[in-house]
DNA sequence: CACTCTAGCAACACATGAAGTTACATGAGA
DNA sequence: TCTCATGTAACTTCATGTGTTGCTAGAGTG
């Protein structure tokens, strides 16, 4: 598939696309052909990749909105607002891997076939 | 204190203060007065009121930077992906609100005093 | 060999939301 | 009535993520 059609499947732009897929590429999740012909094919087992490991090949962007503006300060007030905060936001970050670790491509993929099996016989949800 | 004296303090400005002061004022945690001789009081027990109820008198602000882009969608792939998401978003969030509950303003305070007596009294960690 | 199609990449432009700022109204004491 | 303070709306600035353009390089076609 190539970067034009999955922006367009996406509603994005083709050099997102492709910023997006080279980090999944330098983790051999994907791989991409240049040329005529070309574009990104897959290159994982659905079920050994997890959602965990899409954010990390992703560069582990900021969860969190909130959090320390500042790592060193001098206001020993902001000081014991950070530690208690952080010993809270490591926690849950930890958690939430684990969580984003526990859901595999495989599952989502059976999952929008089920999606995708209800849409096409609704009728069946109306008995 | 007037929000001038807090401004100072934070590195902001008075009127930042006043928005964050706002919130809290409403729930009752402090107390303002104008004019002449006026500004901020505290009105609440520190052993009473915890992050949690901060957070929330700032009025809930966005705490994660990842999430659903739009809550509709007509894509059944970013369905299957938003379900499994919300749910971990929503354990996550449960769980460090219940952490941030149980965070008192009293427990703040004391390790502050602690960090300035360790500061005053250097000399007693390195013996 | 020229042409077209594709990814790779850097640089720039735009959008969004948070934070900061200005200006003015209101209320309270001196 | 003057000064000092909060209350608030409107505007500006800044940071960050997203989108866009322009160019390079590689790969197949005719």
């Amino acid at each position: 598939m190539t970067s034009e059609a999955l922006a367009r499947a996406l509603n994005t732009n083709p050099v997102v696309v492709r910023r997006l897929m080279g980090g999944l590429r330098k983790h051999g999740y994907v791989h991409s052909e240049k040329g005529y012909g070309g574009g990104w094919t897959l290159s994982c087992q659905l079920d050994r990749v997890t959602l965990r490991d899409i954010y990390e090949a992703l560069d582990a962007p900021r969860l969190f909105a909130i959090g320390n503006r500042s790592e060193k300060t001098e206001c020993l007030v902001e000081e014991a607002v950070n530690d208690a905060m952080s010993g809270v936001l490591a926690d849950v970050t930890a958690q939430l891997l684990a969580r984003f670790g526990q859901i595999t491509l495989a599952a989502l993929h059976a999952d929008f076939h089920q999606r995708l099996a209800a849409r096409h016989a609704p009728a069946m949800l109306c008995k």
